[in-house]
DNA sequence: CTTTTATTTTAAGTTAACTTAACTTTGTGA
DNA sequence: TCACAAAGTTAAGTTAACTTAAAATAAAAG
């Protein structure tokens, strides 16, 4: 490795893929905060050396190589985020930053020894599946955004959707973490801001919130 | 940070430094494996941001900002070596490689967090000294190369000077490692080679390892 | 079905970090 | 002390990853 940039581009790639397996380049450059242009130079050279199936105007697909390559970052990312997180001890709205500089380096060794450290992790500290050394990729619980749940249901949190600081510093706040059960007290139709009850205390939180925390509803 | 290139540049100069810290450009084009004009190019970049003071046909001089700039890329290679071998538990001929990777990412709060995890360390694997957050370098014992060593005089290993696998690797083997007791039994004038004793077992040793280890003299 | 809007691509240009080749300066050794 | 090798610099060119602006295509909306 040393191809920061593509790599960079494949697992953006790799992580905006939708339902259809379909990629606009428009998100792509957003979200790595280039120009369309830039992205549109990246995808040929992508193209060319076959990790990605490409031709103007079309939309975006991984080939089987790239799609394990980008498959392989996002490993390293998510194990960088909780090793960083268990054993270094950083706080879980760090990690995400500080992963995403760390995902570049370190040899395939050091992040095997690193999974092996933490015992074969399925999920990073923000729920979300870390794929295997062999491309495999542990099954999530079924799950809704907080935002979907009716007055009195109840739900297990069991990812998040937004990994900024400010975000995930809130959220340590009024206490909500992986594993956290929370309880919708009341819907206000006008904004669709919730009352909820989390461990004992109440809060309101904004549907903007609510739609970025990922429960798995259970009975109360 | 993100001149993962002038980093480079910087602390390989700063490493380079001889007694009266001037370094020769020849040096760092030879350890940076780049070209002379790609190492003047360079220099001219640095100096225009102060890090370095430099004129035409003279030697380099770090100025105090880049001094202490060079330092801290020091200091957080040698913090990741030692994460790497106490923590994290990969072998000492492994660590250089890796750190050289990872001394570029990473906040200062990891940095930090790292080092209180170590304890605030004086010295890496390789017995180099790791400089304090004030920029403060830990005192390193007296050492003299083992191939200066007599006939029957004894030393303790303080540090190596070469961090290539095969090196490490082949000192492992032979026992060789930081603190490790080693008496000269005999020195074979025609190639400086010397019969050693190491943790009760001998070995012939060439004259560059013997050069590449040093260490503390000791009574036997 | 045509027009408007949004998305994507092309074209041309920039910057950082290199290269090789030719030139200049420095310092060494006979 | 001076010739010449070693070290360092300049000049010109390359490549990767960008930029802006203009042109082309696709998608949406009347």
């Amino acid at each position: 490795m040393r191809n920061i940039s593509k790599e960079d581009y494949l697992s953006a790639i790799y992580k905006n893929i939708d339902s259809n397996s379909k990629v606009k380049a428009n998100v792509i450059a957003e979200k790595m905060d280039v120009s369309n242009a830039a992205v549109t130079d990246m995808l040929k050279k992508l193209a060319k050396e076959s990790l990605i199936i490409y031709e103007p105007y079309k939309t975006i697909k991984l080939t089987p190589t790239g799609e394990s390559y980008a498959k392989n970052i996002v490993r390293r990312h998510r194990i960088w985020e909780l090793f960083l997180h268990q054993i270094v001890g950083l706080p879980w709205d760090k990690v995400h930053d500080e992963a995403e500089n760390l995902e570049h380096s370190g040899s395939d060794e050091l992040i095997n020894r690193m999974e092996v450290m933490l015992n074969f992790p399925e999920f990073d500290p923000h729920g979300d599946p870390i794929p295997a050394i062999d491309g495999s990729i542990p099954k999530q619980r079924d799950s809704v955004s907080l935002s979907k749940l009716k007055e009195k249901e109840c739900g297990l949190v069991v990812r998040v959707n937004d990994f900024s600081q400010n975000f995930l510093v809130y959220l340590a706040q009024i206490g909500i973490e992986l594993k956290q059960k929370i309880e919708v007290k009341e819907i206000r139709s006008f904004d669709n801001s919730m009352l909820v009850l989390i461990a004992g205390n109440e809060f309101n939180i904004s549907k903007t919130l609510a739609d970025n925390v990922f429960v798995e509803i259970v009975k109360n």
